[in-house]
DNA sequence: TTCGCTCATGGGCAATTACTCACCAAGCAG
DNA sequence: CTGCTTGGTGAGTAATTGCCCATGAGCGAA
């Protein structure tokens, strides 16, 4: 008992220091010659008060719920990167994640050690392309991690590094094949020639990338651009396929998928997890499946989404 | 529109520097590693948090001392809600009242069934309702229990209720009266009209109740802000006046004074404290006096106030 | 265009705070 | 009684933060 009113009384004066401290304002020097002890033990009743929890910090703003999502996400699922913007329902796909990426890109790209940055593909990220400003910065190289031509042999609209190459005065190193070639052994070949081979190879050094993740479905990108047929895609889902990034498709546990299809693509492979940012862009409903199954896979270490995806990843 | 929206990251920004600080406990350092600018601006961010009021620091643990003075108080007048915060005799008159005020009213304001939240004047009150967070409450009613008008025709600074319209969103009812007329005959004709009228109406039924308590002198409210002269106030003074709620002036037993100012006054009636909480906010020697007689005069059967104060009520 | 004006920025420095270490007092088992 | 553990203290020191100032970008007026 005597030992229980003693840890009582030590709260006490936790709290009287934690409210001088915070809510008064004063300095821990003040606080110990009004309280007739040394700065130190002020001290030591400061940060008591603040371990036992006795001080409630509110952050009143809309952010504050984001920033609780991404550290809980940051958690949940051991990424290194994580960034919730707020839902907005009303607005298009790429709405918030856009600026939010830019920024993080522009981050990257202010640095000023050099750096090799590499992106992917996809509408959410071409949006956050288009978002940056122009920036100057010889010193970083920027390598697409897929390749730039259509299935009809055009160049592929949501190519990013060429927009890119718009706002960013770096040297950009795009890849030129096509996202899917026809087997194996053409892929082989085309990597093997010495300007895709320096290509891939400075893709595996990058130290950041920006990925999008696209949802599978005859509505989802690959069909919509035309690099699978519908029935391609119709068994592609029948063997687990949920999602896909540079257009590598992995199931439901984030893992790629061992068939005829992942041989054909052209992409460079997706750079170390371990060493390097891999961020992902995506949010909305409809790519719920294919972002938890990256992330749960470790097939990005990065998320950028909204508030509404990241409930749902924290509740599933 | 381009301004607005500078504006508006600034603060999107500041809050989440706070964030990361306060509640994630980083250092500004690593703050400033992470949203990529100097540490200086992770700093500046920081304290614009703080200076904008988007980081609310509450203590959370019943300080014995703080108590033991509380339920003596309530029990010695009769008081059914008493606060006691610590006493700093360095800091200005309003922290900790402030801050514990804000508490109270946050919780009645977080009732569900629809509450009348009356509230008076004054530099506490108003300090205290700096401190709300935004809190969306659409079921109940805010009613100022004081005109809006000072004795130059603006509208008086001290008027709470614009302050707690900003923060909360619930329809609210300002007095559109000035806080003195000329003549009891003049009171009666504007508390005559139709809207005047309802608000009254209204006031009278308030579930609680915040007022300032203001001391009387040549250095108090209502001389300071102009609602005064001196003389009068001397001439007060030598009546016996030491004090006033929304401007009802009372004598050192807490009884309104019969006299020409109290007619001239056009504050609703402070609310019933049979049937309702009227919560008074007040510390400090100057007010010493003003305090006590509101208590014993049963003005008010709340208070919120300091260790210092309650120790005065107790020994007087 | 150029001149002020404002304001954000980063560097530097002083104040303030957090941490580590050695020590002491109380409680307790052997 | 002794040795051990626990928990608190002050001193010293490293880390962190707050503030001032010079600088330069952005912007409106002349």
């Amino acid at each position: 008992m005597a030992k229980r009113s003693e840890t009582a009384a030590r709260l006490d004066d936790a709290a009287r220091a934690g409210w001088l401290y915070y809510v008064a304002g004063r300095t821990q020097d003040e606080i110990a010659a009004a309280m007739g002890i040394s700065r130190q033990s002020a001290q030591r009743l400061v940060s008591l008060a603040v371990a036992e929890r006795l001080i409630k910090v509110r952050l009143d703003h809309p952010i504050a719920a984001c920033l609780e999502l991404a550290s809980q996400l940051r958690r949940k699922f051991g990424l290194k990167h994580v960034e919730v913007v707020p839902s907005d329902s009303g607005s298009s796909a790429t709405v918030g994640i856009a600026e939010a990426a830019a920024a993080e890109i522009e981050r990257w790209l202010k640095r000023a050690e050099p750096i090799v940055l590499a992106v992917g593909t996809g509408r959410t990220l071409k949006a956050a392309v288009d978002q940056l400003p122009a920036i100057e910065c010889p010193n970083h190289r920027i390598v697409s991690l897929t390749g730039n031509i259509a299935p009809d042999g055009s160049a592929a609209y949501y190519n990013v590094i060429f927009s890119m190459a718009d706002a960013v005065k770096a040297r950009h190193y795009p890849m030129p094949l096509p996202v899917l070639v026809t087997s194996a052994e053409e892929r082989e070949l085309l990597h093997g020639q010495q300007l895709v081979r320096s290509t891939l190879d400075m893709s595996a050094q990058a130290d950041v990338t920006f990925v999008g993740i696209g949802e599978l479905g005859i509505d989802g990108p690959l069909c919509v651009d035309g690099f699978l047929e519908k029935d391609e895609m119709m068994e592609l889902m029948r063997g687990g396929a949920v999602g896909e990034i540079c257009g590598w498709i992995f199931d439901v546990d984030g893992r790629l998928l061992d068939n005829p299809i992942n041989e054909r693509v052209a992409s460079a492979p997706i750079p170390s997890r371990e060493a390097s940012m891999v961020i992902g862009l995506a949010k909305g409903k409809r790519k719920f499946k294919a972002i938890r199954a990256a992330v749960v896979g470790q097939q990005i270490n990065g998320l950028i989404t909204d508030e509404e995806t990241a409930e749902f990843l924290l509740k599933s």
